[in-house]
DNA sequence: CCCTGGTTTTAGGTTTGCCTAAAACTTCAA
DNA sequence: TTGAAGTTTTAGGCAAACCTAAAACCAGGG
């Protein structure tokens, strides 16, 4: 099986069984948009990888193992909306794009991910840079706060992004 | 075709190309890790979808149109590799984690993602947040230049992302 | 209790993207 | 010019994840 695949359905259980107690078949098809009869086959497939517990005409629920699973791609998942947002992406849109990519990131960049997060949501860092970004992506004009510019930097030195990181090595 | 196959089959190529002068089968294939076999046969579905051009035991080049797809590509690859490495991910991890990513990020956020790397590449911005946040990333502290804090806030008033981004609305 | 409507499963197909093995082609060196 | 080595294509298969249609199951109202 597909990771993605696997992963899309454990997530897709884990709401149903928060919700309803319960995962019935027909409503994983109807959320992940197929027929009943393959949500069937997969959840025999995903019982033998030993992610959940099926019983035939009773449903699905997830095993500890399964649960693990969900819980880490709940917080991928929330983390990568939350990051998109903040770059002022719309949530809709962050939603949207959350869900395909947390199929598709690492370990690493997910932490620097979190962390980032975390940075952004710090009162003490917050406000002004996120507000000049936002500034910047609507004028696309630096803005002329100068408090957050280096002391000892030669002023207005335009610098690429790259060469921001070569410096870094 | 799946989309992300398309894409991957249309970046290989592109480099081949400008390589080479032209992507031969056997070279696709490697690149991919798959038989020439394989190649061959994807090959004439990207011709029917006019991606590119492919005459037997030539090799392919890209249609305008395919071209095009390169680009589109090779933009976003960057935009986010770069993006990547500006938050801290190890140079080798942010490829390798690009290359899956590109093919699952909408156009909005794609936007947002390129205004972010060259907003940290402005030099009036670059050196301290982006110095904050590696020191946060490394310490978990905060740090103690107060310079960016902003002047009418509440101080060390400890705020979530969530908190922040309601706050935006 | 039973039977009817809705849900679930089974059985048998389809498509996609890959594979192996063998045939066809190309090239280059003798 | 020829044939051997390497490359490419063709032919025939396979597995994953989906589908449709029909059979099996379950639950509530009469």
């Amino acid at each position: 099986m597909r990771q993605k695949t696997v992963e899309e359905y454990i997530e897709i259980i884990y709401a149903l069984e928060i919700r309803d107690g319960r995962a019935a078949t027909g409503k994983i098809a109807s959320e992940m948009k197929i027929k009943p009869s393959s949500a069937t086959e997969m959840l025999k497939k995903l019982q033998k990888e030993g992610l959940l517990q099926y019983e035939t005409y009773a449903g699905a629920t997830l095993t500890d193992c399964g649960k693990r699973l969900a819980l880490e791609l709940r917080s991928k998942h929330k983390a990568i909306a939350d990051f998109l947002e903040i770059i002022g992406v719309d949530r809709r849109v962050a939603e949207r794009d959350a869900c395909q990519m947390e199929h598709h990131v690492g370990r690493e960049t997910m932490e620097k991910l979190e962390r980032f997060v975390q940075f952004a949501g710090l009162s003490s860092y917050e406000p002004l840079w996120v507000e000049n970004f936002r500034r910047y992506c609507e004028t696309g004009q630096p803005g002329e706060c100068n408090l957050c510019t280096r002391l000892d930097s030669k002023k207005h030195a335009s610098r690429t992004a790259s060469a921001l990181l070569r410096r870094r090595k």
